[in-house]
DNA sequence: TCTGGGGTCCTAGGACCC
DNA sequence: TCTGGGGTCCTAGGACCC
C-alpha cells in the first residue's frame, strides 16, 4: 500500500496574516517581531525597521524583506542594518491562532486525518481521500485560501519526510508532487540541512568530511555514519538520505510539557534587582497556574531555566511527590529549583515549565479511588530497614 | 550591530533496587 | 566481603523544530 501523506506549509504565516489586516503594506518589505509598543505608539503609524532599539528577533519577514537577506530568528538590530526601510509590526498571536484553527478547519473538512505541526503546518494523510493527487492537492489549497485568504504551498509524497521537502521545493503557493523515482533527481542535489532533522551542528559536523548535498549523504556507507553519528542518528541519517520514513500521522497527542519565560528588556542581577526578578518569576508561576488549570493538567514535575548575561544556560528539576497546578506550589517548587543555581552573574532570561502532566480529571478519579497502602517516603522519611542498612555499612 | 518563546526527543550519569 | 548485571527514576544538557 502507498502512502499519500500531503505537507500543508503557510506562506510567511505571521506576516501574511498581517497584509490582511494592512493591504496597504502589501509589496513592501515586512517584518514580524519585537515586543509591543505602547498604543500611543502605535497610533502614530507604523514604524521602520530602523528606529527599533532593544532585544529581539525577526519572527516572520515577507519575501520582500526575505528579498534583504532578513530570515527568521534574526535578531531585530541585525535585520535593521540589512533593510531599514522594512516596516516592523508586533506579533498579534491570538489571531494567528484564530487563523489557524480557520485553515486546520477547512482543510480537514476535505480531508479529516490530520497531524498538527504547529500554528502554519500540518501533514494530511491523503491515502483513503478519494480523487486524482494533483486535483486533491488544489481543492485543500482553494479552500484555505477561501476560508482565510492565504496561500500556502503543498507537497505529496509516500512519506512525511518526503513531503515537507517537496512542499519548500515551490515556495510560495507551491504544489509539488513527488514519488520514489524522483529522488535522485528532485531530493538528492539538495543541501543536507533541507531535511527535517539536520539542523545546524549535524550540518556543520558533515561539511567537515565534505558532505554537502542529500545526493553525498546517500552515498555514504551507513556503518561509517553510524560510526561519526552514533547508532540511532546516524542509522537515521542513511535512511533519510534515501528518503525512507515509516512515521505514522500522530493525528492526536497529550501535551508533554507546559512552559513560559520572558527575556528581560535589561540584565538584572541577582543582587540589586532581586526585587524585579522575584516579581517576575511570581508572575510567571501565575501564567503557568493560569495555563494549567485552562488546559486542565497538573505538574509532577517543576523545571526552572536561567540564562546568563553571556547567554549561557542552565535547567533545575524538581520532582513532585503529588502533582501541583496552583502558583503558589509552583513557587515553593521553583524556590527549591533556585537554591541550586549559582547566582552571581547578571540574568538576561527566567523560564519555568511544568512537566510530568497529569490529566487533572483523571487525577480527581485516581484520588477518589480507595487509598493505598502509603507509599516508602510519602512524609519525607527513609524507611526503618534502610537505617539498619546504613548502621551496619 | 548578537541571539524570542514555545515545544519534543535523545543521551548520559548517578541513585537505588532486585 | 566483593562482585555482577538489569531496570527504573531523576536530573542536566543539548540538538532541533515552528
Amino acid at each position: 500500500m502507498t502512502h499519500r501523506i500531503a505537507h500543508l506549509d503557510m506562506d510567511a504565516y505571521f506576516a501574511s496574516v498581517e497584509l490582511l489586516r494592512y493591504p496597504e503594506l502589501r509589496g513592501q518589505p515586512v517584518v514580524i517581531g519585537g515586543r509591543r509598543r505602547t498604543a500611543l505608539a502605535e497610533a502614530q503609524g507604523f514604524q521602520r525597521l530602523s528606529t527599533y532599539a532593544g532585544r529581539g528577533v525577526v519572527t516572520t519577514a515577507t519575501y520582500e524583506a526575505r528579498a534583504f537577506g532578513v530570515r527568521s530568528g534574526m535578531g531585530l538590530m541585525k535585520a535593521a542594518a540589512l533593510a531599514p526601510e522594512a516596516i516592523l509590526l508586533p506579533g498579534d498571536y491570538e489571531t494567528y491562532s484564530r487563523v489557524s484553527r480557520t485553515f486546520k478547519a477547512a482543510v480537514a473538512a476535505i480531508a479529516p486525518r490530520i497531524e498538527d505541526r504547529g500554528i502554519d503546518e500540518i501533514y494530511v494523510d491523503l491515502t483513503d481521500v478519494p480523487g486524482e493527487t494533483q486535483a486533491l492537492a488544489q481543492r485543500l489549497k482553494d479552500a484555505v485560501r477561501q476560508a482565510t485568504g492565504l496561500s500556502c504551498s503543498i507537497g505529496v509524497t509516500p512519506n512525511k519526510l518526503l513531503s515537507k521537502l517537496a512542499s519548500e521545493l515551490q515556495k510560495p503557493d507551491g504544489l509539488t508532487i513527488l514519488t520514489l523515482e524522483d529522488i535522485p533527481a528532485r531530493i538528492w542535489p539538495l543541501p543536507c540541512s533541507a531535511i527535517n532533522g539536520i539542523g545546524p551542528k549535524a550540518t556543520a559536523r558533515l561539511a567537515a568530511i565534505r558532505i554537502h548535498t542529500i545526493g553525498e549523504l546517500a552515498q555514504l556507507d551507513p556503518a561509517f555514519l553510524v560510526e561519526h553519528f552514533g547508532k540511532s542518528y546516524g542509522a537515521w541519517l542513511h535512511e533519510a538520505a534515501h528518503g525512507r520514513d515509516e512515521r505514522p500521522l500522530a493525528t492526536s497527542r497529550e501535551p508533554k510539557s507546559i512552559s513560559r519565560e520572558t527575556t528581560f528588556e535589561r540584565d538584572l542581577h541577582p543582587k540589586q534587582d532581586r526585587e524585579e526578578l522575584t516579581r517576575i518569576l511570581l508572575h510567571l508561576c501565575e501564567r503557568l497556574a493560569e495555563d494549567l488549570a485552562r488546559k486542565g493538567y497538573l505538574a509532577r514535575n517543576v523545571g526552572l531555566k536561567v540564562r546568563y548575561a553571556d547567554f549561557s544556560t542552565l535547567t533545575r528539576d524538581h520532582a513532585l511527590e503529588v502533582p501541583i497546578a496552583s502558583a503558589d506550589a509552583l513557587r515553593d517548587a521553583v524556590r527549591t529549583c533556585l537554591k541550586r543555581v549559582p547566582l552571581e552573574q547578571r540574568l538576561r532570561l527566567l523560564g519555568i515549565r511544568a512537566g510530568m502532566l497529569v490529566r487533572t480529571t483523571e487525577y480527581r478519579l485516581q484520588s477518589e479511588a480507595p487509598p493505598r497502602v502509603a507509599e516508602p517516603g510519602l512524609f519525607g522519611d527513609p524507611p526503618p530497614y534502610a537505617v539498619v542498612r546504613t548502621s551496619s555499612a
